[in-house]
DNA sequence: AAAGTATTTGTGAACGTTCACAAATTAGCA
DNA sequence: TGCTAATTTGTGAACGTTCACAAATACTTT
């Protein structure tokens, strides 16, 4: 084990001659110290390789400067890329993240997490751990009056709230592929544990009732091209007739794009896939995805934001801030080969 | 500003009814506490939701607990992959992580990353920010005594490194083309100042030397499908001639394939495509993508584990563990149209 | 029942910093 | 020069925990 006591302010207050009230202020931009002091003590903490402690100063402040996170499902591509905005971002107003990955969005995880994030005295919590099964009243309480903001959960006033309006999203996937001219629409979803899946599946099914259409088949799946590609198989083996596809994520979407080719379609005559993320790959696939376009990193943003906003006045009232979706057509949807007259 | 005091052990203990010392023993486990106490105090904790404060206990004890991460690009799959290993294998050894991620891969980022590390005072830290540009030593000195092993840098005896055997993966990934008949083999790599880019280069490099060849064009991207599809698309233009390609990652080789197809390429007929990494996604591209598999969640174990033993003897001399990616054959190669007589 | 041992409990100090003051120095001005 | 005001510096206490002891209590054993 370590003995090397680490260098104190107590060190560079000797080596440069003054009290350590002095260092104490020259390490936090005090205005009233001296030139002379001041240069001397830079020198000293140069000379030393002097590094302040935060724990000794949480204790001190009573505030670590810590943003605690909760995420989930951090290696793909959307949580990933949220987490890493908010690391940027917190790290520009001068906060350290603190990240718990849950592998399980069970209450029992989460609520170890949320004890993680208490004895570290983060400031503020941002649960980034989209769930249905577990209520928002429950989750407050785990945080008893530490500042939380949850991210792509419902919407639900007076709770902090950001989301992106995934039933939009929904609604505006199948809305273009009715626009084209699609009748039977189908819809791989992912986990329906997940509110993103719970809302976009209830979009799809807002704008197909509208229409006044029935909905095709939907199938659930796990978010991985593995899982697209034997959804998209099971779907084709039942023989329900569809002439387009929601797929809940362009992950799942890339997968279920090969089963097509697979089974001999040509794309998108033969049938019309709609993604949803925009992933970086999006772009590139074969033909490149139709997909609702998510700005993680302004959800991210705005998440911060609103929790430091809660750090600062805890009794403000709280409030919801939703993104929506945006829809980028490429050229995984065309009007269907079998065009019916509407 | 949060002016509500946390409840601390004394808290418990004058709830309670035993000295503070009882509460501390009870939250460490000790076993000499008597039955009684225990129950009492284990309700006083309840009763108060306490949690004991890390940066007290860190002050204390002299030791944080947390292990800091120096990370780049965590938004792609190998990053983040390796991150989300890294924390899941440090959590269950009762270590928190403390991730900055660096926009840059310059010095004064990376010196500033581990500057923040010093302040937290980390037990040890990862530097998983492979670059070729800055000196070991010069990381060395950055982190004075503080264990530190870095990854996926080039292996260097004396210095704890861990790393995959990028220089065997390029050499396996042109064998494998060569194997099968290529004789013009041309590379799309990643930016160069990534050792993993000069590693795989000279391993391509080095195959084909053996084997009594030249090597075709190189093109350096940006480890993007974007990046590798404009990769692709310039290495066409040249109309310098070559059956298969080596790419250096499989994001790019996506975007690769894509440059392909638009320019008619029937694969993989007309041109084999070898990738690096095997992300989710490369068993479901046009074709199926053969592609090096690199091994992310051992690399985060074994970096972790050679973190620990050096943070526990910390004069143990430093070895350096390697592992070697594992060629994945799926259908984006084959012997080329125009066979030549070897 | 007494003495000795094992178990359980409590006390003071320390960890490295900031805060609220008080003391010392410097500058400003008549 | 002398006095006041402004600036700079220093001191003791506090933050919440653990450590090294010392004290108290509970069990054995004869």
């Amino acid at each position: 084990m370590q003995k090397t006591k680490s260098t104190t302010i107590n060190d560079v207050a000797a080596l440069a001659g003054v009290s350590y009230q002095t260092v104490s202020r020259v390490i936090n931009q005090h205005p009233s110290v001296s030139p002379k002091a001041l240069e001397r003590v830079q020198k000293a903490i140069q000379a030393l390789n002097y590094h302040p402690s935060n724990a000794a100063r949480h204790l001190a402040t009573q505030r670590s400067g810590m943003i605690g996170v909760v995420s989930y499902g951090t290696v793909h591509y959307g949580p990933a890329r949220t987490l890493a905005s908010l690391e940027k971002a917190a790290h520009q107003i001068g906060y350290t993240l603190s990240n718990v990955n849950v592998s399980d969005l069970t209450f029992l995880q989460i609520s170890k997490a949320i004890q993680t994030l208490h004895r570290q005295r983060v400031d503020g919590v941002i649960l980034f751990a989209p769930l249905v099964e577990i209520a928002l009243s429950d989750l407050k309480q785990l945080c008893g009056d530490l500042p939380m903001v949850i991210t792509a959960a419902e919407p639900q006033p007076g709770h902090a709230v950001t989301s992106v309006d995934q039933f939009t999203g929904g609604r505006l996937g199948a809305q273009h592929l009715l626009g084209l001219g699609h009748q039977k629409i189908a819809f791989i979803n992912g986990p329906l544990d997940w509110y993103a899946a719970l809302l976009r599946q209830q979009g799809w099914l807002s704008a197909l009732q509208q229409a006044g259409l029935q909905p095709s088949a939907e199938i659930q799946s796990d978010w991985t091209p593995k899982g697209g590609y034997n959804a998209m198989s099971e779907l084709l083996k039942t023989k329900k007739p569809f002439t387009g596809v929601l797929v809940a994520n362009d992950q799942m979407a890339l997968g279920a794009l090969h089963a097509l080719h697979e089974h001999g379609f040509e794309l998108p005559q033969d049938m019309s896939v709609v993604g949803f993320d925009d992933i970086p790959e999006s772009a590139f696939l074969e033909p490149p995805l139709t997909t609702l376009h998510q700005n993680f990193s302004a959800l991210a943003q705005r998440s911060l934001e609103q929790l430091i906003t809660l750090i600062q006045h805890p009794k403000q009232l709280q409030h919801v801030m939703v993104l929506v979706p945006e829809l980028i057509i490429r050229s995984s949807t065309a009007v269907p080969k079998t065009r019916s007259i509407s």
